[in-house]
DNA sequence: ATTAGCACTCATAATAATCGAGTGCTAATA
DNA sequence: TATTAGCACTCGATTATTATGAGTGCTAAT
């Protein structure tokens, strides 16, 4: 009988997937066709459960380790079992997760740190946090700062509480008192605007425009230097201890993947930076991470925004049999709550 | 009979001692008697050989893992290796390590993060970095800002260029243009002294004097709020998994030495506190790290100074079978290097 | 004091034997 | 036609068995 790969599954056999893969996730061992009935109490014999995992093997969403051992889920089985938690889980259920909670304990500039380190507490594997691109933050204070010779340190800080810090190096020594009257020059006329909207428009527009301020020109080209290269987001990656406690994850090959992970910060600044784009969480199941040094793990996001804009992402890095039913609303709520003391600081 | 576990050496033994235990460094496996005095072209037969490793062994210098298989050091015996190192290091020799390689490059900010980093790639073991005990650095600039409500934010920023920022809470609003006449105030007042001299005596000095500025009281009310608590001096560990690639340490229980020490950098953050009295290089052999949940490791340190006072520490951790002739100079000089690039920072 | 000689030890590796949870397939059954 | 019982077969994991060889300690000779 010709078997197409992407046909539909029955009810049946699609209520079975999810238990084979639950039960996978739970146990960590390939599921058997005589335990698997008996503990879930199929009313169906061993013999019956055969035939439908042949089945569902053929159709590529479970997988033998070797002839005649039980079944194990392939990525495409997990992404069946992650797509069906989605599509009944309700993201429009209040959490009463409090953001006020995040704002008491959170010293302004360590959230970042903070809510990696909570994520990863809470599920027990990776917890990554990716701090809101800076270009997309609001401006609210500067101060200049001068530094020995014609070096300059311009301190900024966001709407929400952001410390930016960038040291300039100019051409000629400036004054202690002029670098003050640019301070509060750049503080007035930069102030609400974002660095994005700044770079875009305002430096051009503050150009042309004439101003009282004879020191205009001095600190637009001080802010030019500052804000020019754009600041990379801040990455944070809390317990990997965590990792490391799971079997599997230490075993031989795969010690690498984690390796590369720690190594190679960017190529989880990646991932989630190509999030930004979108609203929501996403999971990304083994090879849909999409690199071929990162095997058997998962990555569970989520972006979040300030107002409407999503600026920055969050998640949870950890092996492919993740506990995804748990994990999903965790990172959901906690993209929430973040979005939400944002928000409410940047007002 | 009688051996007295004290007694000392002959040259002979002391030679072959450390021989053995360079061995085992580089090999890792337990060193035997015929294959040893081969390798290394005693004019001495194997026999005469076990006859001295097995006096070594009675004077704990070694051990064997188990009867019949060749000897392996033991604490005391890396000690007198260490010490036989110790001895013949020049630590005055002028290394040719440029510091303006660490200025240029580094952030003013990240150069404690810089430096782990520097540390645990040159070495392939971790890298550990004790920044400086706030309270010993000198202020040279102090900026107020107004968060919500009747919160405040202060940013100090020392003359090694570090930026400490601490939030407090007022008991009553203060404007915005009060804060900048404290701002000044502060910066004035406090600026070019360290934190601990302005908490014993410059606080009180300021309470007791007249001064013509109305502001005065604000501003210190909320400076002592700030400084207050001593910040903890924060402590990066880098490199971690480069111990992960060694594979005695992801042997079974010896995994757990290492998720202890990342779960809980109190532990190292201790360890590198205790050595601010003292300058210069200490190395901690297996037990004499004195916490039983860390075992078979070792680490390297030296305190750094600003001026003559040594403020911080930095370091590598990694097995107690480390390459401790490679690692010595180089926590050396690096623990000299920036001493001299904080001290030349502070003038 | 050193060394040759020898019996002994024991971790490691290789080989074989057993076990058991699992499979696929076929024929009987509802 | 879908389900099931029965059965031979697979194969990883576990345990036992047997080399192998680099190492030791000890004794007696040099």
């Amino acid at each position: 009988m010709e078997q197409n790969k992407d046909r539909i599954l029955n009810d049946r056999e699609s209520a079975i997937l999810n238990a084979i893969i639950y039960e996978y996730i739970v146990t960590g061992k390939p599921v058997g066709s005589r335990s698997f009935v008996q503990k879930y109490s199929f009313s169906l014999s061993p013999a019956t459960m055969r035939n439908i995992m042949y089945d569902l093997e053929k159709l590529d969403y479970l997988m033998q380790p070797h002839t005649s051992s039980g079944r194990v889920p392939t990525d495409k089985g997990y992404r069946y079992y992650v797509d069906s938690l989605l599509s009944s889980y309700d993201f429009n259920t209040e959490h009463h997760f409090d953001e006020k909670v995040l704002a008491r304990e959170l010293q302004l500039d360590k959230i970042f740190d903070s809510v990696a380190k909570m994520l990863s507490t809470v599920s027990s594997y990776a917890g990554i946090m990716l701090s809101p691109r800076p270009d997309f933050t609001v401006l609210k204070f500067i101060e200049l700062i001068q530094l020995e010779n014609s070096e300059v340190l311009m301190i900024s800080i966001t709407r929400t509480g952001m410390i930016l810090t960038k040291k300039v190096t100019l051409s000629e020594r400036v004054t202690q008192d002029d670098l003050f009257l640019c301070s509060r020059f750049l503080t007035t006329e930069l102030g609400g605007y974002s660095i994005e909207e700044i770079k875009d428009t305002i430096f051009l527009k503050l150009r042309t425009e004439k101003s009282s301020n004879d020191r205009k020109d001095v600190a637009l080209d001080i802010a030019q230097l500052a804000l020019n290269e754009s600041n990379d987001s801040a990455i944070s990656i809390e317990g990997i201890e965590n990792l490391l406690r799971i079997p599997e994850m230490v075993e031989a090959d795969r010690l690498n993947s984690l390796l590369n992970i720690i190594e190679e910060k960017n190529i989880l600044r990646g991932l989630l930076e190509s999030q930004l784009n979108s609203e929501g969480v996403r999971i990304l199941i083994g090879d849909e991470i999409g690199n071929p040094s990162i095997t058997g793990c998962s990555i569970v996001s989520s972006s979040y925004k300030i107002g409407n804009r999503p600026v920055g992402a969050l998640g949870v890095f950890g092996p492919t049999r993740m506990d995804y039913e748990k994990i999903l609303p965790l990172v959901d709520y906690t993209g929430k709550a973040v979005s939400g003391l944002l928000t409410k600081l940047s007002k």
